[in-house]
DNA sequence: ATTTGGCACTCTCAAGCCGCGAGTGCCAAG
DNA sequence: CTTGGCACTCGCGGCTTGAGAGTGCCAAAT
């Protein structure tokens, strides 16, 4: 009853001092000693009190000393106990929240706003950002048309809000004449107008089986045409990336091999998309802190992420990498406030 | 007059020698002494000969040695006579050039394909790839359309080809109807289709001024939607990298100060952009050594550019950076064709 | 019972030293 | 002109050493 939450284990003094040996740790990035703690924890005890709390914070895992004769850094766990129980985050002054606001305008389309939002994050806080671009499934659907470029080909046009158009050419079966298309979008549009692509795919699939007989050929093939142009979102697994070079600066990465690793993993983009999506039903801010997320080219860093809404939707996630001795005071607030501001951005262009 | 083309004052023996050591050093990235270079040169001459060579090259400002109990390295002119005249290029094999080939297929859209050849480029060569993305300027118009979005809101949409369709939203001053915007299509229609981006601006602009007066308002009004819509190609200005982690094997880069100003260079691709856009007028494979691209961060690297065409224009530049000791002799054949492939799978779908 | 000063101990790090190996330059003999 | 020989230089890895930082533990003090 006394091992699963640890904080009832730690006196007041001690998660004081665990406190302020992160914060050093993360300010300086070097072991703290138990004489620089006396001097700093403000707790008015010798070197010596200090390095008996030292000794049981380590056998309980929190802390550990590189060598003999180094101070303490924090152990994963030790983070972790700290951002849950101990950090007290900053509110971001408001000209940060208004430079942020001001650079994720909604008047941007999709892509440059998530390069936008990617590129903030990383700028900011001078680690590594990454936006998942937004899903489209819960994307309404305003207008689609057709537009015949030759024989058997022809372009889709699926219009989703003011800022945002997309379209893809279709390979057709037989040729259709210019009329012919128009009455086909006029039938598509009567029924998936406003709803969302997930939705008008579905409906679809399913009037297709409905109607199958009993329908002229020409509203089946519309239907097809249809099924066709909302069914795959192309290009919609993909991660935006900004500022990895930002790592570089971080000394506890220096393993050259590791970040090669590292540096492939990003170009690649495989497992971060992996990372991201799996946090994607999460609520609010998540921290990954080292091995925790699971992919071993990130155990000696963290992650943090927060997923993003437009119209009460999930509809992506993003976050920074960074050294798992980041600022996490600043770190999550930021995380938080940009997915926010681009939820929000996305939102209001609908 | 014997001392601009330097190679003349090179008895055969020095060349060979000079030869031989570059292949030898961009092999093993080892200074080369003159036992090494008597066994391997095939000349049948004793070391001690060959380091009265090695003075006479170093005197040449060709070799250098790092400390005087290594062997020699190239330098910058070193290589740069090398290349110039004792490179024997090899010939990718046909294997090669079909895998090339294949992952280049004229299918793709523009973007895909750019990225594709960046991909293929630094896949290869094992370094950073990068492409200039198309100027669109010479690419013919074969349609263009307008759809209303919402009373001041118009969507432009240019065909440009079989696989590429762009399109921009308008802001416009006042509302037109439907057939008011497909009549300014039909008009804009009738005298672009066919003809390229900048000839159709320029002819715009000219009818713009001449008709001025003795024009009905909606031919003006088209003429000004049309100008808007090509007039800026958006987007253009940019360049795809992939695969710079590679240069973080090459030991000689591992000054991570260096490093790090490189990759933010490539984050920002400013520099990379101007860089490409000095070579654009090149013809054929370019090679710069070291510090001759100009550009401070690139002074331990060399880079291999060749311009690709479309339609018997230049439409943009692609190419590697590696370190300077990279094998030239697999790398400019390699450049050379993707640039050839990426030119002929952009024009087959004209 | 907790806190503290003292002390012995451990370990890293930088500096210095040493000998090896690789390579050079030069010279005199071939 | 070429070559073997020889003295010399220099970087590098290994070893030692001393300083500094920090620990753990104990006995005395509060």
């Amino acid at each position: 009853m006394t091992d699963t939450p640890p904080i009832t284990d730690l006196s007041d003094r001690a998660q004081r001092l665990l406190r302020t040996l992160v914060e050093s740790y993360i300010r300086e990035g070097q072991p703290v000693g138990s004489r620089t703690l006396s001097r700093t924890a403000g707790l008015d005890l010798s070197a010596a009190s200090i390095r008996n709390v030292m000794a049981d914070l380590e056998e309980m895992g929190l802390v550990s000393s590189p060598h003999t004769s180094a101070g303490r850094i924090p152990t994963a766990a030790g983070y972790r106990l700290f951002v849950d129980s101990l950090l007290e985050v900053k509110p971001l002054d408001s000209r940060e929240v208004q430079t942020l606001r001001e650079r994720l305008s909604p008047e941007l389309e999709t892509k440059a706003l998530v390069e936008s939002a990617s590129g903030l994050l990383s700028a900011v806080t001078q680690m590594a950002g990454m936006v998942r671009v937004p899903r489209r499934e819960h994307a309404s659907l305003r207008q689609i048309e057709f537009m015949k470029l030759s024989e058997r080909r022809v372009l889709v046009i699926l219009v989703m809000n003011k800022n945002e158009v997309q379209n893809r050419i279709l390979e057709l079966d037989r040729d259709y004449s210019a009329g012919e298309l128009q009455q086909m979008a006029n039938y598509l549009n009567d029924r998936v107008v406003g709803r969302d692509l997930a939705s008008v795919r579905q409906q679809l699939l399913r009037e297709m089986k409905a109607v199958r007989e009993h329908m002229n050929s020409l509203m089946l093939a519309a239907i097809e045409l249809g099924e066709q142009a909302v069914a795959a979102d192309q290009g919609a697994d993909d991660v935006v990336l900004a500022g990895q070079f930002h790592l570089l600066d971080y000394a506890e990465l220096t393993s050259v091999e590791k970040l090669r690793q590292l540096f492939e993993a990003f170009n690649e983009k495989r497992e971060i998309l992996g990372l991201l999506d799996q946090c994607i039903h999460a609520q609010g801010v998540q921290i990954f802190i080292g091995q925790e997320s699971g992919h071993r080219i990130l155990d000696d860093c963290s992650v943090v992420t927060a997923p993003y809404e437009v119209g009460g939707h999930v509809v992506g996630v993003l976050g920074v990498i960074g050294p798992t001795r980041m600022p996490y005071d600043r770190v999550i607030p930021i995380v938080d406030i940009t997915a926010r501001l681009l939820g929000a951005a996305l939102n209001s262009r609908l």
